[in-house]
DNA sequence: GATGAATGAGTGTTCATTCAT
DNA sequence: CATGAATGAACACTCATTCAT
């Protein structure tokens, strides 16, 4: 017998993404996915159950390969602004270098689709920025408020900046970078 | 009084709302939104001339609603930083009063139909806001950085916060929210 | 708006019989059936359901078109003998004229299909039969023995005879007609 | 002892005629048929040439072994009601012990399968009831019409009853199975 | 203006079968 | 011999849109 070919799977991961970031999530059909693969709509289902599926884990791929890139240059030594600096540069790179990820993330978490994703153990990934947070709280660096308040004010700005979609005629560069980590550690520090 | 005609618009513009809310963009069809709106599917083209137009001029409508919410309570005489936070508050308020409204703006805006949609045209409806940031900035109140990065700080965390598939086990209320408007603020201010 | 056309329904009930005596009832597809009913596949489903929907009440329509060629020369009046060799008759006679009928029947009693009709429902049209047998059972004409046993001694047997495929090289004609009648009247008389 | 070969053989011939119960011959399909056997659907081809093959094999087999049910307690030097009789009971035992195996063939025969079977050959299994039949008409016990009446008066009624999902609410039992042979008896005898 | 009927083009998915190992 | 991978063709069904009334 054939062996399951890892370039398959890897074929439809791309093609996936590409696709969505193409002609968006609503028209990306899975003939249209396939043919993008170069396989046959049938071969996608050697790999996933259906559709769903396809989608779900290509998600969760990314996310997972989001978290490896912030906790790459992860060093716990460190102050705990220049940790928290550390992750964050880290995702901008993550973002800047994969748009297309990205993009796709964002229409995926938009769609009922991101119902079947356990969130809970996605976020077990970013535990470690977490505990920092909670460690600057305990030390009175940081303001003593949900963790999902400290989380949002240091992630999500930039997150919307770096989709050109969303903001029209601006783009998040060496420059305002700075600004911008400056911005998000004023707001979460006391 | 309202003419028949209206009602049927109205009509649809709640099912497209509703519809999206229940099932998502990606399963939303034309057959269905009509059902909903209890007219005919040839019914909806008298009202616009396509599928896409439907869509886009619901997400218009719901910005255009959100804008005046914002600026409902607004008083150019008051410190910049009161003026701000009545903005602040009152988008928050229109989201919490209308979650589906809100929803379907984030589904839309994830879609390639936000790429018809004039964006400059609406972002004009914020002005004021950008006014009074741009007043901030000259009087030395509020950083001097792109107004992008400004606008980012102050509404991106809590339209993230407000939804509650995203932000699993978290709502925000009377409590946190004061919390929320301080961190908003610290992070612009000078 | 266009008005429901009788004719697309019933050449839908045409071609539905038609392909299942052709190429039988696994192979006939929808689309097979709405092309050979000269209307789309999505014709099809302004009429039906889904294939489920189009098969029973094509079933149902048979057995209640069957019922009504049975009771046709219905008299009570008569000895009872007579009354059943003439509903016996009229079965006879429907089958031969609609033995595309027959066999579609056939078919779909053999099919998982078949547990979707109501079974009961169905018998009632059949219920005059019933009544003269359990006259005939008071009067000590006919045994005294469950209904459903005279009902399969009554008319299985050329059910099944009437079937070409099955009995190969065998065909019910006027000779053994009369026979057969009489073996149906041995079996079920006192 | 059997063979490795033999196990597989029987294993797809059970799961075929499993699988057909459950679900119904439109949608048994190879790949569900192979899973069943807990074989590859691969391997399915190593012993048969294709799905027919399968479905046309399985039918056979289970007629063979009906024949043996049949002529098992066959004794010549009976009277000829009593031979009948045997028979005729035999294949209710079977059927009664085999439901599974009936109604496989039910569903074959009204299939356009049951076309490649050779009638002719798996007739001459039953030959020795036939030859008993004749020799009845010779011995002016039994009716002289065709075979093929006498035959489905004797078998088809019990065939019909012995089906659940045709005759609801009804059961054939010791006590109507005596009721059962003397209508079929009545039937042929002269 | 308002409608349900009608449809070609597409959807996600499974099919029977063959291939490479 | 036995297998899971691979696929073109088909499956049941829905789509956005237009048509006739």
């Amino acid at each position: 017998m054939r062996t399951k070919d890892d370039e398959k799977q890897a074929a439809l991961f791309e093609a996936t993404v590409k696709l969505v970031n193409e002609i968006g999530f609503v028209s990306s059909s899975v003939s249209k996915i396939a043919k993008a693969a170069k396989v046959s709509p049938a071969t996608l289902y050697v790999y996933h159950r259906n559709k769903e599926d396809l989608l779900v884990s290509t998600y969760v791929d990314i996310k997972l390969s989001l978290s490896r890139a912030i906790l790459a240059g992860f060093d716990d030594s460190l102050p705990i602004r220049d940790i928290l600096k550390n992750a964050w540069l880290g995702m901008f790179a993550y973002i800047s270098k994969h748009p297309d990820y990205f993009r796709y993330a964002e229409q995926f978490a938009n769609s009922p689709y991101t119902s079947l994703v356990d969130k809970a153990a996605l976020e077990k990934y970013f535990n470690p920025v977490l505990n920092v947070l909670k460690r600057g709280v305990e030390q009175k660096i940081i303001k003593d408020v949900d963790p999902h308040l400290l989380g949002a004010f240091l992630f999500q700005p930039i997150l919307h900046l770096a989709n050109p979609t969303k903001c029209n005629g601006f783009t998040l560069d060496e420059d305002n970078i700075e600004a911008a980590f400056t911005m998000a550690w004023d707001a979460i520090k006391l």
